[in-house]
DNA sequence: CCCGTAGCCTACTGGTGAGTAGGTCCTGGA
DNA sequence: TCCAGGACCTACTCACCAGTAGGCTACGGG
């Protein structure tokens, strides 16, 4: 066995397409969320995914290409993640608590995948940023629904709703982060804790009168 | 007149030292905001503030101290027009209002400031990231602190404060970017979207019986 | 057995931009 | 009047890294 069989991607020959650009990918998602766009060299990507630089370029293309990949993909799963969470048969109250306990779940499975939608692609403007925007975009429109199907249910006329949503998800986001430093929290006290304040407010927390969920 | 008078900052000479610091971080701040830190060129900071790269060095230091000076001004001023938006006698309930308002206050008169801040200081890691979070630790102790006094205030134990404090932040900090492109709805009305949705919840919101701040 | 093609590589180039060497010129004090 | 030092510049160097030229090898079909 030589030296170079040790290392990290035991270098494997003739692999067919699919799966190489799977492995760029993944290889991009770790350097990306790591170093941020730009101090990630494509060497090192190349390194980590145990291929040579010219297959990235005739695979996935240039680097923006790649992280617009990287994006894509990873804000795809995300999307799909909370939307999956959200049962539909759900009481309108219920999906938004399911829909905040699947954004949670990905987040603390995918850290790497959370840390390159939500602190780097954030960040570069021009195309990425359309991009995320995009995503970004869904899930407020996603959680703007989930409050006017809610507010609807109660006979109650809404306003101000997308506000409202773009305030819950960055709260999410934020929390999101704070949770990746305390990691001994179960996942599911973080979405009670967001689903509390945004719920009831601060002013019934204080009172004492929370929302519980449900036990499952 | 030559050419190259009629350019932006009119060229002066030999201005104190002093002077041309200010000058350099605004131009800083200027150029950061609009590219973000990696593709923002020490050449076109330098040509913005009117002086030579040379003088960048000697006076700011390297690309990164410079980037870090902008940051802690920047982020100074922040805290201390929240701070300063909170007053110390009004009760404890009013006192989270005024400091949202004082914060979208902000957002809105120093929009360059603030995308410096929210977008490339927290997206970089490193050295910056250790500075800007520890200003953003600031500002989530802060609001912390009111958030506990409002609740002592209304004599009940309060747990999680951190959290709640933590979502707050980025509900603020997401409703803010948001409202850069809605920049016609008025600050007040911005910050009573949060204030409601924060200390009355959606859930009341919802029945329409929201919190709404007294005439000033 | 030969050749087309798909997988894969080493070894380069060229641009860009951080950082600097080495000066000039002006002002104010001795 | 002279000189110290601070304001300020032009014109470089040099490293890094995105992107590429030009190959080589293994497999499958004819």
């Amino acid at each position: 066995m030589s030296v170079d069989e040790q290392r990290r991607p035991a270098r494997v020959k003739r692999l067919p397409r699919e799966v190489r650009e799977r492995q760029i990918l993944d290889a991009a998602v770790r350097v990306f969320s790591e170093h941020g766009y730009h101090n990630a060299s494509m060497d090192e990507i190349s390194e980590v995914a145990g291929v040579s630089k010219p297959m990235i370029y005739a695979y996935l293309g240039h680097k923006e290409d790649l992280f617009a990949a990287c994006i894509r993909r990873e804000a795809t799963l995300l999307v799909e993640a909370i939307a999956g969470g959200v049962r539909a048969e759900a009481p309108p109250d219920m999906q938004l608590w399911h829909g905040l306990r699947a954004f949670f779940r990905f987040v603390g499975e995918q850290r790497e995948s959370w840390r390159v939608l939500h602190r780097q692609a954030t960040s570069q403007g021009g195309p990425f940023s359309e991009e995320l925007m995009g995503m970004r975009g869904r899930a407020i429109n996603l959680v703007d629904a989930l409050l006017v199907r809610s507010a609807t249910s109660h006979g109650v006329p809404t306003k101000s709703t997308e506000a409202m949503a773009v305030a819950l998800v960055g709260a999410g986001e934020s929390l999101a982060d704070w949770w990746l430093d305390h990691p001994d929290v179960p996942e599911k006290t973080v979405a009670s804790w967001l689903m509390n304040l945004v719920w009831m407010g601060l002013g019934d927390l204080v009172d004492g009168t929370s929302w519980v969920p449900t036990p499952e």
